[in-house]
DNA sequence: ACCCAATGCCTGAAAATTAGGCATTGGGTG
DNA sequence: CACCCAATGCCTAATTTTCAGGCATTGGGT
């Protein structure tokens, strides 16, 4: 089954969340929006919160789900940005409110999967410490939670592809000398 | 309630019949589209004909809603013209098929209407004889259905809204003076 | 002439949606 | 401060929608 319904309950909050905040967007508001019973919004979710959860948690499977074509760790972030964008006031008002903890969990969740994939890829043939790859991989992940956090941190103002570019330039940089260092100890 | 599922089943087909006409559609096609039982789509139609029959009976619902806002008959043609090329393709293919008939139908339901509501309107406070009106609204539902009907005739490549800009004159021409006249009898 | 996919329909089971009601909570108003 | 009312989260039972599986018929293509 497809679950229209559900994804009409998203699409409803979407909306209503590009128009107001959280705080005055209930329950009823949703089902109203999107002509349904208000016991069919508890069929599919807890409450507001879970439905927050529910929708970042789609979008973070399905940029990780696409992540194996990505070329680069900065084109997973590229597809953060582009899914954020599309839905921009949302997702600021969601960032700007007492659930930014659930949309910090979903940008730990894909950046913590892309550099497993990415790091996988580029360390292919070297052999590095377990401690090592550890602590490369916590520079990686940090790195991309950094750089979006930051980015919504000023309501997406910034020229964020500029800046992703030479980000992933210095980054590049910085993990070749961390993987030369780590071997040769 | 909302059936969002019936909708669902209406998007697939537009979306597939932009891709290829409908002799190319199977009814499995669109329930794999959209993921559903095939049964589900016997539950809202009967067959493809009359899922094409709902589609264009909608979008002549949609229209007839808004008419009333519409300062002029040519307004109501503009509605007309912008749902078909919101699909231009779906539509050209269900023209050039054996339902034409069908979209037929729903252009003269739209025409109609509209001149309906245009002629109480223009035709307020003068006394003109039943068989006159009968005659005006044939003349103005046919030139409707016929601008149309040219245009899709040759595909959707005339300008239409400069066409159409210049035939209302004409149209606001001719009628004034078939009021005239009829009055003065 | 044959075949096979598509059609239209059926049944019964499962899932989703609804109506209506209940106790509790918390923010805003008098 | 006390009050109120809207919102919440939850419940039950009825209804509607969707599904799985099967069956006879049809019609276009090989």
């Amino acid at each position: 089954m497809a679950n229209f319904t559900k994804k009409a309950i998203e699409a409803s909050f979407i909306k209503l969340l590009t128009e107001r905040p959280i705080s005055q967007i209930t329950v009823k508001d949703i089902v109203t929006d999107c002509g349904i019973n208000r016991n069919t919004f508890y069929y599919y979710f807890e409450d507001i919160p879970k439905l927050i959860e529910t929708i970042v948690e789609e979008d973070a499977a399905a940029i990780i789900q696409t992540y194996p074509t990505f070329d680069d760790f900065g084109d997973c972030l590229e597809a953060v940005l582009d899914t954020a964008l599309s839905k921009k006031q949302a997702v600021l008002h969601i960032y700007h409110s007492a659930n930014r903890d659930i949309y910090e969990m979903y940008l730990w969740k894909v950046c913590d999967y892309a550099i497993e994939v990415y790091l996988s890829t580029v360390l292919r043939g070297h052999k590095i410490k377990e401690n090592d790859l550890d602590i490369m991989k916590k520079y990686l992940s940090s790195l991309g939670f950094g750089i979006v956090s930051n980015w919504l941190r000023n309501d997406m103002s910034d020229d964020i592809r500029t800046v992703l570019t030479r980000l992933m330039d210095i980054k590049k940089g910085m993990l070749r000398e961390m993987i030369h260092r780590c071997e040769e100890t």
